[in-house]
DNA sequence: TCAGTGATGATATAACATAACACCCCTCGT
DNA sequence: ACGAGGGGTGTTATGTTATATCATCACTGA
């Protein structure tokens, strides 16, 4: 049972709050060690708290993570329980969160092979970003 | 050595070869360090000998890389430059890889925002494969 | 021959992630 | 109040993935 409503906001412990508004600061994908330089002022010193609190952050769908470059970043929703694809810029970083509608997520999941069950879609579209094009 | 099963062959170095032939035999995803161990009986034995050898076949399109998995595994077209999905095992690692329509790809690309230029694009559908199931 | 070039070899280290255990503090049942 | 148990956290140590850098080798063409 971990689906939450937008408007419902989960409880968070300390360290949760301080990595999840560290993140929210950035406004770009950080990656585990770089968050914990940020936080050290804040007492968490060590590489496993920074992950423990990231995975429970993304379990409540406040933080996801960017396989292709091994980043997380906040949910620009807040919370959600939602399907989400990634933009993200080569060149500087930058991301964009791609809300999926039904049918693309149908259509996603269409693509499985009749094999495979499918549980989660993993979507990231690599690109130039407006500044970064000129 | 077994014939390539279509397209023009590119001209593979004695490394690739040996790291591509392993990747076949496997028929599996393999991380780096696991084919390192396969391959050091043929005389390869350090990492970036590995990496640089994935790298070039990654460019000829004849291995991809799992994100979601940091692994690598021969593509099962011999040759492609196509795109591609792909839907993984979350309990075995067995791995399918689907052909992308050009309808699918245009969907894919269309979900980019207008200030991001799509270049690439990456889909992992993870579930449960039918042996898994049971 | 010898400079240039591209592939490879080797060392070292960076970057990412988790296992395992110790400790503290709260709460709940008695 | 007491103590058992659990959740969150602190800490050490280590495992895993990836790359920077420079040395060396083999081949090619002037």
């Amino acid at each position: 049972m971990s689906a939450a409503p937008h408007h419902h906001q989960p409880k968070l412990s300390r360290n949760q709050s301080e990595i999840l508004s560290c993140l929210r600061r950035a406004k770009e994908p950080m990656s585990a060690y770089a968050i914990l330089d940020r936080v050290r002022i804040a007492g968490i010193s060590h590489p496993p708290t920074v992950y423990r609190a990231l995975n429970e952050l993304m379990q409540k769908g406040m933080v996801h993570r960017l396989q292709s470059r091994s980043a997380f970043i906040a949910c620009g929703h807040g919370v959600c329980d939602g399907k989400f694809a990634f933009a993200i810029c080569r060149q500087c970083g930058r991301v964009v969160e791609i809300p999926l509608s039904d049918a693309d997520q149908a259509g996603l999941l269409g693509l499985a092979p009749d094999q495979i069950v499918p549980e989660q879609v993993t979507v990231e579209i690599a690109g130039l970003c407006e500044a970064c094009r000129q």
